[in-house]
DNA sequence: GTTGTTGGGGTGCAAGTACC
DNA sequence: GGTACTTGCACCCCAACAAC
């Protein structure tokens, strides 16, 4: 059995490992700070007193954003899992291990988070959690506060705020739209500008009882008015419609890039600059001490974390 | 046992630096 | 010029220790 050395460890503050933890998820020291609700200062000593200790640099700059060196990716691993034991250990009554856990999760996911996040998620659960189960539910702005209370659902993902008070969220990942067109029914056109996009007909997503959908709100509040032919909750229908006839698709950019080819559409970025929403994460408090719903957000985030990387990578090439 | 002193650790402020 | 990170310095808190 493994011996510890209680002395060394003493002057080591454990507190590092998580400022260390967030570092590896955030990548970014100010909002590392602001998840440990310390100043950015107090963050930016921390990994100080982690460099000397480890005698790396761990996270080195590159333009606006850190990125790890190969010794804090080679530590990331084994400090999450301490991390998380620790965890496990500290959460009385609720213990989860993925191995053996036989247990249904309830998600409250929209039509695009659905298509998005959900084949990477069964995925990756399968891989280490195989008596897990995932019930997707759809959920939109005026029905997820009364699931997340009703505990029809134990997690949301979504772009809009979640009740205050009766759960937590944080922010998954930022939005961006793009602009679909079929290119054999737009004459001459190869890139979508504002004259283009003010002057045609649109087909957009809505989540909402509103004809208009998100898209079209958010353009009416800065003064601009569009025509729209066709609004659906699912994006499907949408793509399809560009496909067969002369009209605009607004989208969702991640969904784009993956369907969009599939219809023969041409993909543009939006003309328009809009203050889109980030999508976020949200879960009721009942859930807080329940190991397995963590669990749940730590997946969540390593999948997101993971699509992002991927997306980095083809954008590399 | 109580009180005062000292030193270490953690944090924030503010200035400086790097990068876009 | 704006944003993000680093660094030096000062302050506060608290534990350890000494003096009474």
């Amino acid at each position: 059995m493994d011996t510890i050395d209680h002395f060394n460890l003493r002057s080591f503050d454990l507190n590092l490992l998580i400022a260390f933890d967030v570092m590896m998820q955030e990548l970014n020291v100010t909002k590392s700070a602001e998840k440990l609700r310390i100043g950015q200062s107090a963050m930016s000593h921390n990994l100080a007193t982690l460099r000397m200790l480890l005698d790396d640099e761990l996270f080195y700059r590159v333009g606006q954003t850190m990125r790890p060196t190969a010794r804090a990716l080679a530590l990331a691993g084994s400090i999450r899992a301490v991390l998380v034991q620790a965890q496990h250990a500290l959460s009385a009554g609720s213990r989860f291990d993925p191995a053996t856990e036989k247990r249904a999760f309830r998600i409250g996911l929209t039509d695009e988070m659905e298509m998005f996040l959900l084949p990477a998620l069964i995925s990756r659960i399968h891989a280490i959690a195989p008596g897990v189960g995932l019930l997707s539910r759809a959920v939109s702005a005026e029905t997820v506060g009364i699931m997340m209370n009703d505990r029809e659902i134990d997690i949301a993902i979504g772009s809009k705020d979640f009740p205050e008070g009766r759960c937590h969220s944080e922010v998954l990942f930022e939005s961006e739209v793009v602009c679909c067109f079929n290119p054999d029914l737009f004459a001459k056109v190869q890139v979508i500008d504002r004259e283009t996009y003010l002057g045609a007909r649109h087909a957009l997503l809505s989540q909402t009882s509103q004809v208009e959908g998100c898209i079209g709100m958010m353009l009416r509040t800065m003064g601009i008015g569009i025509d729209v032919a066709l609004t659906t909750s699912d994006f499907m229908p949408v793509l399809s419609a560009a496909r067969h006839a002369p009209l605009i698709a607004t989208v969702p950019a991640r969904l784009a890039n993956e369907y969009a080819p599939l219809f023969g559409l041409s993909i543009c970025p939006m003309p328009i600059s809009l203050p889109l929403p980030p999508v976020r994460m949200g879960w009721p408090v009942w859930s807080d001490k329940d190991a397995g719903s963590a669990w749940l957000r730590d997946m969540l985030r390593d999948v997101v974390k993971g699509m992002a990387q991927t997306n980095r990578s083809i954008a590399a090439q």
